[in-house]
DNA sequence: CGACTCGTTGAGTGATATCAAACCCGGTGG
DNA sequence: CCACCGGGTTTGATATCACTCAACGAGTCG
């Protein structure tokens, strides 16, 4: 399952041995509880997401709360702070969240020895920082109903890709006041937004569950492009 | 001046050596050039600041521009896009702006390969995204006050380590349409509420010259606490 | 059957945007 | 030296998007 993650990025050599070799530790997390919190110092261990949903945020002095990226199956959760020293934000599970712990020591020690691993996890890093900018644009610069159409573009292009849907539908099991913390709205708006998508025939939806018909009309309404996601396998440069 | 960089974030042994035997060409941009452009491949060369400023820039479909981020010296422009392909944002230079540029992959294999430099280039981009996260809080969570307070903070300290400041006032060469792009507001508005922090007496300000009397005052207005910019040294894990 | 959380809807408000004009100031050219 | 120009700043008037407050409904859990 480490594995998933590694060939998702490029291939790697036989240090595919070396991670799986890694002692991990798999754990459970439930609906609202929490895996990392601000201000706390580094864990000493690092985990990633096996199944489930998470969601990192942070809290404003007015109590308002931000999210501030979504994260499903494959990602690292606290790759963020591999080689810092406090939380600066919290991560909080979404739903039934599965994660498999490493040694954080263990993983600093492959990432910065073994140039293959090394190469993996700055693409996953950097990809992160990507997605954070596209999110300073999304909640700095569209008004509601682009930003709502953009976070279901993005949660849905992930699913897909990491296997979870096949990009007509899936269930997102956030609530729409957890919807207006990721765009910047209230839970109000964001309702009334959502009715207004689905009105137009941008998307169905009952209950939790979201289907696009149309998807490419969504992406233009969404203004989403997927180049923020680097999707493209990675090349050691073309040499 | 490569050094001023490693040594900021943690000792390193001779492998100072390598990074100062790394080639770099010497180069200035004027004003508003773009060092790097959305959407080009990846540069074959990687470049820092030696001095002045510069930002990182994203477009919405609508034309509205979003500011992502701002480097002053001592900060990597595209490590951010070290091991990926494609430039998801611009950069720009905000005043004469002077950079050096290495090799992309010599400094890959820098990175890859040297465990103590490669620490050093995490650290940086970790705080990069450590960044980028309070830039989403900001622009998504906070009113115009604020928001335009905590640049202004946070420009003043990140200038105040890197040397170019003792923290009482800097010249910030942005218009007032620029500061609005990075928080997220209008030109005008921007300008209205500066005028208000200007008569509550939190910052004096003529021409584009800020000065601050009372930066704790001033701080917590822009709800400003310095943990997400990671100042201090990161220990190689406490053993 | 409460009690709770989440979603939905309405009415009224407010913060920020928009539009437009005036002003300031450094630069340039006559 | 002055007139003009252009980018940036400042100010006012008005518009609007999204927020606030409040209530109600539906589902769920004990």
């Amino acid at each position: 399952m480490v594995r998933k993650f590694e060939t998702r990025v490029h291939l790697d050599a036989d240090d595919r041995a070396a991670i799986l070799a890694l002692p991990h530790v798999l754990r459970t997390y439930e609906a609202p509880s929490y895996v990392l919190r601000e201000g706390e110092p580094s864990k000493k261990h690092c985990s990633f997401i096996v199944s489930g949903l998470a969601f990192r945020q942070k809290l404003a002095a007015t109590g308002a709360r931000q999210i501030v990226s979504i994260h499903l199956a494959g990602d690292f959760l606290d790759l963020q702070h591999l080689f810092l020293n406090w939380a600066d934000h919290s991560v909080q599970a979404l739903n039934r969240l599965q994660t498999a712990e490493v040694e954080r020591s263990a993983l600093q020690d492959l990432v910065l020895k073994r140039p293959a691993i090394g190469r993996a996890m700055w693409v996953d890093a950097l990809v992160d920082a990507s997605i954070f900018r596209e999110w300073v644009l999304n909640v700095g610069r569209r008004d509601a109903r682009t930003r709502v159409a953009h976070l279901l573009c993005e949660v849905s292009l992930r699913m897909e890709i990491a296997g979870l849907t096949d990009g007509q539908g899936y269930d997102l099991p956030m609530t729409q006041e957890q919807i207006g913390d990721a765009v910047g709205l209230t839970s109000v708006h964001v309702n009334r937004t959502l009715k207004a998508l689905a009105s137009e025939g941008l998307i169905r939806r009952e209950k939790r569950h979201v289907q696009f018909d149309d998807m490419a009309r969504l992406r233009a309404v969404a203004d989403f492009s997927a180049l923020y996601l680097h999707l493209d396998r990675t090349s050691p440069l073309p040499a």
